[in-house]
DNA sequence: CGAAAGGCTCTTTTT
DNA sequence: GAGCCTTTCG
């Protein structure tokens, strides 16, 4: 296969530009994941370079697996050998190997942000600041900050002044200890301590710099400094370093991300080779001039000239609607609209929003509804409770200093210790200056040997806390004999983890949480033990939300902008286009922040190809309380011959009297003072009972388990063949009776 | 010690 | 509106 056809002129110069640095400005759509992933195949069959010598960075670790499975097709054969993947899963890995250098021990446990929260806490109340105060959240952003900066404790502390960062030194100097006494690194620490380690021992450094030939690095927009830094040191020796990104699309500057990487490339590499992809494979004209209306009023840019040989095609839709449910509702009616007319699928439609707290009203319209979805973050499934319940049980089997792991679990289920008898083990193991663990351990041999106790708990107590250890010790013994699915199901059962989930709300649908967390572990199944808990804990510990977006299913996908960076669906509906949400007021004051704002609205329009609606509700509830909202600033860039003339919402045969307004007639002219108007054409709709067949458009074949008044409504619950029980509004779900 | 209830705050985006 | 924390009582 040649690598190079099917390449227009710029791609194929990116793509054989493989000597000394190379900058690809590629604006949406312009074909630049299959830039990247033609320039690596053709690295390796045609410079016949050995994959091993390729490192290619990416956004999310699902970035990486497609990437992997492409040029796999590409080069017809196993790529398995380049290393591939985010920053953080590359940093983990060079750490694992080589942190012992600067006294990393390879069995480190990664913390995430609601860990690194809590043991910030923790270090907050060890020195006595009121996180009544100072919120630890705000602490936690200013010392993450920090070390996106490369910014040590004692750097940090020259360099504060207000008494807040006075505040913000001295916790992060007692948190980094902590981390260290707990062998942890948090995210930041993955970054900024491979840098440190390649500052420190020129040896590792070298090792890395020889083996690693070509680097590239995609979504190079979103890079902060320490990341960069890190690839300038990864490109001293060879300088063929490749970065691809594009300036507009940079929406992570509050997670450090630093727009001066991309746009000081050139200064840093004054011979690097620049290509800019400026043809869009993706969108209709209408949509790209909209979003180059958007972009364009950006100050602090370079100005872009993105172009397409696409159709015209349709103009963007701009639709008011009264409220957030409103705004729901006109989504999954459009969607299934535009489904009976044949020419789309569920899942050629995404709908997306500023955040995920806006994701329920229109998950609740999807159910209601009966449509077919899935959203990209709901509970995120690695936060939830259960899930972070059990991987602490492994952390702690993998590495007993891990601190934030025992305090989670140790009296989950209960087991009789309290918050008391936590604060004097605190207490003990610090006097005597061991962990927690080995303080556990200290009591346990003392109990065996009957010697009198030099602490004060409880028989009952000691009792408890010995058979903690006891428990701790046997499943560590067991980790190191069986494979982790075994092991996996001794740690539930013999915590008594499972009984106390299973007993407890949500019972069943938490249990099978678990059950889906076990199938993680299946994959790490034949491994020997020691790696195979190593491996599933690294896994977990850097997944990301999108990683699990699925594309074949055919569903409407729900899905954050900032998630959405990277994808593309044929239908794109932006919600909740209202100034406070996009742009969000947190920006309100800050002119680079506001831009970010804009940023984000070009990313969400670029995703689409044939038809963009931008929805925003009249009157918003935010924060428990109801508000009226201007249209976003964003909507006033675009040309009004560029937008539909104002459309008319109307839900089958209802008439919704409060729904559609022009969005730019500015006035509201008036909701109604009463309820919704009653749903008309009810006669269509069958009356049922429990026990009753019925047949759904989408979910098949099902008998009604129960039906319940609501408002003029009928909701009804119906277990599909096949598919689950689904909560129905008999008015609207399409439910036929079957005989 | 633990369960339950009440009160408080604060909401962006995520590897 | 929800999650977190504190308080209170058994």
């Amino acid at each position: 296969m040649d690598i190079l056809a099917e390449l227009n002129p710029a791609q194929r110069e990116a793509v054989e530009a493989i000597g000394g640095p190379v900058l690809i400005l590629a604006g949406p759509g312009s074909g630049k994941t299959r830039v990247i992933t033609h320039r690596v195949a053709y690295l390796i069959k045609v410079c016949r370079v050995n994959p091993r010598r390729i490192m290619a960075v990416t956004f999310t670790n699902k970035a990486a697996r497609e990437m992997e499975a492409r040029l796999e097709q590409l080069v017809s054969g196993s790529v398995g050998n380049i290393t591939l993947g985010t920053f953080h899963a590359i940093c983990a890995r060079i750490l694992r190997q080589d942190g012992k250098a600067i006294n990393v021990s390879p069995r480190f446990v990664i913390y995430d942000a609601a860990d690194q929260l809590s043991l910030i806490k923790r270090g907050m109340q060890e020195i006595n600041i009121d996180p009544k105060q100072y919120a630890p959240a705000a602490v936690a952003s200013v010392i993450s900050a920090a070390k996106s900066q490369l910014l040590t404790p004692v750097d940090y502390v020259k360099q504060g002044h207000s008494y807040f960062e006075e505040i913000v030194s001295r916790t992060y100097e007692r948190y980094q200890q902590l981390l260290e006494e707990s062998n942890a690194l948090d995210f930041d620490d993955l970054l900024m301590k491979a840098v440190r380690l390649f500052n420190k021992s020129p040896e590792v450094l070298s090792k890395y710099q020889s083996r690693y030939l070509h680097i590239l690095v995609d979504e190079f927009q979103d890079t902060n400094t320490v990341q960069y830094e890190l690839v300038k040191q990864l490109a001293g020796k060879h300088r063929n370093i490749c970065v691809v990104g594009d300036p507009d699309q940079s929406i992570y500057s509050w997670r450090s991300a630093d727009l001066r990487n991309i746009l000081s490339f050139e200064k840093d590499y004054p011979d690097a080779k620049v290509v800019i992809l400026e043809q869009n494979y993706r969108s209709t004209k209408m949509i790209l001039d909209t979003a180059s209306s958007v972009i364009s009023a950006n100050e602090q840019r370079k100005p872009k000239e993105l172009w397409t040989d696409n159709e015209t095609g349709e103009p963007v839709r701009v639709v008011e609607t009264y409220t957030e449910q409103e705004e729901a509702r006109f989504v999954v009616s459009e969607i299934e609209r535009l489904v009976d007319l044949g020419e789309s699928r569920l899942g050629d439609c995404a709908v997306m929003y500023r955040t995920n707290a806006q994701s329920r009203v229109i998950e609740e319209a999807f159910i209601r509804y009966g449509t077919p979805y899935k959203l990209v973050a709901g509970t995120r499934f690695y936060e939830r409770r259960e899930i972070k319940d059990v991987i602490a049980y492994f952390r702690l089997i993998h590495n007993p200093q891990d601190v934030v792991s025992l305090l989670r679990i140790i009296n989950i289920p209960g087991r009789g210790i309290g918050q008391q008898t936590l604060a004097k083990l605190s207490e003990w193991a610090k006097s005597l200056g061991i962990s927690q663990m080995e303080a556990l351990q200290l009591l346990v041999e003392a109990k065996e040997r009957e010697e009198i106790p030099e602490h004060s708990f409880s028989a009952r107590t000691v009792r408890a806390l010995t058979d903690f250890w006891n428990l701790m010790d046997g499943l560590s013994t067991s980790s190191r004999v069986l494979d982790l699915v075994a092991l996996f199901d001794l740690v539930v059962g013999a915590s008594g983890y499972q009984q106390y989930i299973q007993g407890g709300p949500d019972g069943e649908e938490r249990w099978e949480n678990i059950l889906e967390l076990r199938s993680v572990a299946r994959e790490y199944q034949d491994l020997n033990p020691p790696e195979g808990l190593t491996a599933f804990l690294e896994k977990v510990s850097l997944v990301s939300d999108v990683d699990s977006l699925d594309e074949t299913t055919d569903r409407v996908t729900l899905i954050t902008l900032h998630q959405a960076k990277g994808l593309e669906f044929p239908i794109v509906f932006i919600v909740g286009m209202e100034e406070r949400l996009l742009p969000h007021f947190r920006s309100f004051d800050d002119l680079a922040q506001m831009e970010e704002e804009r940023r984000l609205c070009y990313v969400g329009i670029t995703r689409a190809k044939r038809q963009v609606y931008l929805v925003y509700a009249f009157r918003r509830t935010l924060m428990g309380s109801s508000a009226v909202n201007q249209p976003s600033r964003f909507l006033d860039d675009i040309p009004r011959h560029l937008v539909s003339s104002p459309s008319w919402w109307q839900e089958g045969d209802r008439q919704v009297t409060e729904a559609i307004y022009s969005w730019n007639g500015n006035s509201y002219a008036g909701p109604p003072d009463s309820e919704p108007a009653v749903v008309a054409g009810k006669e269509a709709v069958p009356e049922l009972k429990a026990g009753d067949h019925v047949k759904h458009a989408h979910f098949g074949p099902g008998v009604v388990v129960s039906c319940k008044d609501v408002n003029d409504d009928c909701e009804v619950v119906v277990a599909f063949d096949g598919q689950g029980v689904k909560r129905l509004l008999l008015s609207l779900a399409g439910l036929e009776k079957v005989d």
